[in-house]
DNA sequence: ACTTGACATGGAGTTAACTCAAAATGATAT
DNA sequence: ATATCATTTTGAGTTAACTCCATGTCAAGT
């Protein structure tokens, strides 16, 4: 599949696919004799894997690394593993920030709903 | 109490501090007659719940936007209502993202576990 | 009185993560 | 065959969110 339509497929532009690529986001795609990219089902699961990480708020940098310790090889196992569980760790803690401001708005909204309706706003 | 001590106490900057009163994170704080600023209670606050969305993700535009609406009064109440209500649905959107992340990310840490003990890595 | 240090402002600089532009080449439609 | 279109690379430009710097004021300590 050609790059027009992987940008589609992933909602992402076609510049991000190749600046992914450059900087290790997703490792190389190979190229037909023409040196035009045509990305496989190997590619997708790297691209998708990115995206979603990227959506979570993990930095390239970090991704980036995890594709250099998986190029490397089987020494890498420990590494990745780490990395890993670091980037849980990091997600874990994100997930906790929102559900603490999503109760705090929470609060807030009902406290609207009522301010429209009374034309006062009450905080506890 | 001044800035020096109210950067430490959120653990951002004074620079982060000033930025967010100028650009409308935080309302204008009261100053003594030299200029200096003396944030009270109230901006206390708004430092808290600024720093609590930055951290969820949401852009300082629309914190300032809310902001802007809190200092035109009461009548605005319902334009309030609405903001925290998309915001509300960002964040848990942000969530739910998260969550399958972290779901998928749990399943890779076990398979690297795995790996880590036979030498091989296998997937599903 | 003099030095030191916290704070002020305005504006420039930085960083991450794209995003765009120019020029070249290959592929496709009429 | 020729015009148009997709893709390539390299390198510059942009945006958000700070972050730093130069310069100036004022209060406190010696």
């Amino acid at each position: 599949m050609k790059i027009r339509e992987v940008a589609l497929k992933f909602g992402i532009t076609q510049d991000t696919l190749r600046y992914y690529e450059r900087i290790g986001v997703i490792p190389p795609v190979n190229r037909n004799s023409a040196g035009i990219r045509n990305y496989n089902e190997e590619d997708f699961k790297w691209i998708e894997r990115a995206v979603c990480l990227r959506n979570a708020g993990v930095s390239v940098e970090k991704i980036a690394e995890f594709v250099r310790y998986y190029q490397e090889g089987d020494e890498t196992f420990e590494a990745r593993l780490q990395l890993l569980k670091s980037e849980l760790m990091y997600l874990n803690s994100q997930k906790e920030k929102l559900e603490k401001e999503i109760a705090h708005l929470k609060y807030k909204v009902s406290c609207y709903e009522n301010a429209v309706l009374t034309g006062k706003l009450i905080w506890k």
